[in-house]
This record gives C-alpha cells, sequence and structure tokens, in this order.
DNA sequence: CCAATTTATGCCCTACAGATCATATTGACA
DNA sequence: TGTCAATATGATCTGTAGGGCATAAATTGG
C-alpha cells in the first residue's frame, strides 16, 4: 500500500494520516510548524488552495517526504485503492 | 522517473526534469497544464511559493503523480492505518 | 450525559500568486 | 554572427492564502 497523491485533497488526507499515526493534535502540529491551526484545519480538509511551502513546513514537522514519480508505471495498485 | 523532494525548489528541479525528458517546451507545457509559461518558469526555479493546485496542474500534463512517505524509512510502507 | 479538548468556521487584513501582456535575455544552430 | 525560438523578467490587477483572533461545532474521556 502506498500513499500515492494526484490532488490537494489527497494531501490533506495523506497529513491526517500522518497525524494520527504519531498521534499529534492539529494544535501540537502547529507549535511543530510553524503553521496555525487553522491553516492545517482547511489543509487536511482541502478547503484551501494551500501553498507549497505550507505543505512542505507541515511535512517537515511530521517527518514526511515525497517522491515524484511517473503515474501508472511498475506499481499495479490502482490510485481508489490507496485512501 | 522517481525524484525525492523535501523543498518547493526540489519540485521545480523535478518539473524542469520530466518536461525534458518528454521534450516539451515551456510553451508546450503552459498549454497542456492551463498553467502559463510565466508562471512554469518561475515553479522551475523556485522563484515563487506556488499553490499545491498549479504543481498538480502541472503534475497532470506531465503524466506524475507524487508518493508521500516518511523521511527516516525510505521504505514505501504506508502509515499505518488507524481507522 | 457532561465538561474538556479538539477541530472547524467566520471575519478582518496584509502579502503575494498567478493571469495577462510586453519585453528582455538566453540558447541553439545554420 | 545573425536570427528565431525558448526562457526569464517586469509591471499591473484580481483573487485568495494565511496570520490573527474569536467562537461554534464536534469529539472524546470520565
Amino acid at each position: 500500500m502506498k500513499n500515492l497523491a494526484r490532488t490537494p485533497n489527497d494531501i490533506g488526507h495523506a497529513i491526517r494520516q500522518a497525524r494520527k499515526a504519531k498521534k499529534l493534535t492539529q494544535k501540537e502540529l502547529a507549535e511543530r510548524s510553524g503553521v496555525w491551526q487553522e491553516t492545517i484545519s482547511k489543509v487536511e480538509n482541502g478547503l484551501s488552495g494551500t501553498k507549497l511551502e505550507t505543505v512542505f513546513d507541515i511535512f517537515a514537522a511530521l517527518d514526511l517526504e515525497i517522491q515524484v514519480q511517473s503515474r501508472s508505471k511498475g506499481s499495479t495498485e490502482s490510485f481508489e485503492d490507496i485512501f
């Protein structure tokens, strides 16, 4: 299973998933990332066209990184199976 | 292709790399993605805090997607499934 | 159930992205 | 070298992200 993302919404889901896996509240994540809790809420729910910078700030606080890769190359898993 | 990214700059590099691999000009990519050539130039050079939407528009035109993963373990494992 | 915590929503305000057009700079190559 | 395509830069304008603050709604724990 992989955390693939093709839309801002996917990113929001991945962030929420990772945050919960680390057992952090939005407020705690906000403190660690320097991004407002209100903003994190919006990002997780796909309610804002977030800036890349903001996403990477959150990623850093969650110890996440991303890999850019070609679509439908190699993996046989379908996107719908992921989230 | 498969590139690690932790900053908007990394994304810009990945985009330029993918665009050249597909032998597209910025103008052609602009037409396919609906993003202005001028914007693509800035994104590739990391000269703007791009919006996620814009990045994904470009990614779609380049047949790219991203994979969110933990930094420490370079594995492709997904986050613990909470629910 | 209730109270506390967590998350979502609403508004104001400033900064800046991106559309758009114009132009400058760079690069390729005959 | 001269020319044309490709890329970068610059200015103006509109829309909106996100900081900041307040609070409503939802969730959780006792």
